[in-house]
DNA sequence: AGTTAAACTTACCAAATGGTAAGTAAATAG
DNA sequence: CTATTTACTTACCATTTGGTAAGTTTAACT
């Protein structure tokens, strides 16, 4: 039913606000500046969104759309067991590459107790059961090594929540060449998964 | 010089304001609040340390000496090569377990622009160029095999800052036994070195 | 043309926060 | 006994920040 909207006000504030959180953070953000850089009041922040709270879900919201899009996409591909996990571990790297303001909003929002952390749960928790499920029934058929399933998602999601800070602190460092260290996180990410659930898989030592 | 000083007012405020700081963050921690929760008024902190960044530098400090002798340690020892390596990574682990406050304090002051970040720097430099220097003889020798070195240290860095996201989300999601995740990442970590650097290492395939 | 509603703005505010200035009690030094 | 320093407090303040209330303008509907 939108009117007019001066060219996209909603989604530059979106835009800007991802910037800002996944970056300075959700407290070290103010509304005012955010508003400022777009050329806007304050207060058509909070018409849009109510609450500062409220940006930040709708920031979260929009990300995740962003991620549960990819992840429905190569889970409606044909792939098979080990060959679907690994398209999965793929996809992320990729996406964390195009996208990294994403990655430091996820960081941000991890930390328990942080304001966005119930959101961000409340979305995940859906993908979560679904692969929790799925991997259960790998198991019951032998398909896969019995382990955990939700401990090999969460370490799974924490080395990808552990590249934001990884790139970060490379760039700092000033190398830009940021590619190798991610290459080798995702074939760690692999081996990880692989020793954690391929049954044919030999543990080397 | 001291002279009475209420009972160690002074390391009561170092320690509330690094829980604080590592679990909530700098920006989320206001000094009434620390200061209310010692019985004491907002001034006396301000007395010790002048400012805000001035409390949150000095608690940067305070954890570095920690972690600097902890290495000084190790690095005092008579362990050679790569034992030396696997000694370090192992110390880091088991003081990352027994003050798990420290890891957070780190991910708090890791991203860069980050209030601390700039001392976090200074303090780290030091380490740094030793552990690259050292790392660049065992390389000349051939004991070591040929990478730059502060990739190397700075992977290994951001696996343990990871720990802490780890650690947290973990507990977040309600599981309580945290050990083995713990040491699948100090089995990955080692991997990942020796992968690296013992050139006596066969890659697995 | 007139009503309605969406998209913003101006005006304002209460609370929180870091910080300054000026004191006060206690201990030590001379 | 007096002077000074240390450790802390009371009083106060400027600024920032998220948020409320009440317009105003522009477009759409009837």
């Amino acid at each position: 039913m939108e009117k007019y909207e001066k060219f996209g006000t909603k989604e530059k504030i979106l835009d800007s606000a991802l910037e800002s959180f996944s970056t300075s953070g959700f407290d070290a953000t103010s509304l005012d500046v955010i508003a400022k850089s777009l050329g806007v009041r304050k207060q058509t922040i909070l018409y849009h969104f109510t609450t500062k709270k409220g940006l930040l879900n709708a920031v979260v919201e929009r990300a995740a759309e962003n991620l549960i899009d990819s992840i429905e996409e190569v889970l409606n591909s044909d792939l098979k067991g080990w060959e679907r996990i690994e398209a999965l571990a793929r996809m992320i790297f990729r996406l964390a590459l195009r996208e990294p303001l994403l990655l430091g909003l996820l960081r941000e929002v991890s930390r328990p107790g942080s304001v966005g952390s119930e959101r961000l749960k409340i979305l995940m928790t859906p993908l979560m059961d679904r692969a929790t499920l799925w991997m259960q029934s790998e198991m019951r058929v032998g398909r896969m090594r019995r382990t955990d399933p939700r401990l090999v998602i969460l370490s799974a999601y924490s080395t990808v929540v552990g590249l934001a800070t990884e790139i970060e602190v490379l760039r700092a460092a000033g190398i830009e060449q940021a590619l190798r260290p991610v290459a080798i996180r995702r074939r760690e990410l692999m081996r990880f998964l692989r020793v954690s659930l391929d049954p044919d898989y030999l543990q080397p030592r």
